[in-house]
DNA sequence: ATAATTCCTGACTAATTCAGTCAGGAATTA
DNA sequence: TAATTCCTGACTGAATTAGTCAGGAATTAT
């Protein structure tokens, strides 16, 4: 069991762009520099966060990405079933036929762990990491180290 | 996020030896016709199991494998670690230092993913799900349909 | 003893996924 | 109209997954 960097990179853009909401759009271009992510690969995984809802592309100069919605209702849950597909450990997909029309042995277990790892994923909002003092030390030293925001003149909306 | 088929398999193998420790060391033959997979590659997945010390092999006719130790004191967790590799999440490996030297932005984030998601799947024992009665309807279904244990003289121990 | 059984080991392979590149088009703003 | 930024699709190398194959080592039954 493990986290893909998809799933990895997925969810530092989204916290990247939910901890400067306050700065208007953000580019991917930012991003990629800042947490030294491929450009491309980025625009792969923005196409799906974007067909999923999550975030809406802003075109044309002063453009880049913002939340699509407010942060305390983006969860690593769904950030993560956007780019990496499933949460479902079930080989069945929950419908129970996994072993010639049977439950395998194991069905009852993975149901469960799918459950209670959702439920824990879906309770992780963006928010709950957007105003913690030790993050947001981080997040400034950042944006000196890259002189992000310097010569922005129209923040926000 | 997903769960390979490699956790996936081993855990159910696991299983399939846990549900049946009274009949004796189970051969991999049988887990292989039985759960559908691969003779060679459970050969493989026990191999790492073995090295964990979570099961124990016994060779020559009438051999098979058994737990290395009570069903209650294995845990799911146990079994993916051992072929899955890890259950952590972050990109440092619990350092600190994944963004030039400094916690990246979502460290703390995945830190505490990982400590919840291990004691979560550690809390999972084998013993739990040998004795459900909905469990134990299938494992017999299963023996029936492809004869397990019919000309077994000499069981456990 | 020897033959059968079963674990055990290592090398090899095909398919898939991951991570990333490249080239170019579409919308928007200055 | 030029610059910026999103947006799309095709392509690629590397890694992992899932599985095969061939054979050796230990044990038991005959």
């Amino acid at each position: 069991m493990r986290l893909s960097t998809k799933g990895r990179y997925a969810v530092t853009a989204m916290m990247d762009i939910a901890l400067h909401e306050k700065q208007g759009p953000i580019t991917l271009a930012e991003i990629s520099q800042c947490q030294g992510i491929s450009l491309s690969y980025l625009e792969q995984l923005f196409a799906k966060l974007r067909k999923q809802g999550l975030v809406k592309g802003v075109r044309g100069p002063g453009g880049g990405y913002r939340l699509a919605r407010p942060s305390d209702q983006i969860s690593v849950a769904d950030i993560i079933q956007s780019v990496d597909e499933k949460l479902d450990m079930t080989k069945c997909g929950g419908k129970g036929n996994c072993s010639k029309g049977e439950k395998c042995l194991t069905h009852q277990l993975w149901f469960e762990l799918s459950c209670k790892l959702y439920k824990f994923l879906n309770e992780i909002k963006l928010d709950q990491y957007v105003n913690r003092p030790e993050i947001n030390e981080l997040v400034m030293k950042q944006d000196a180290q890259y002189g992000r925001f310097l010569n922005r003149s129209h923040a926000a909306a």
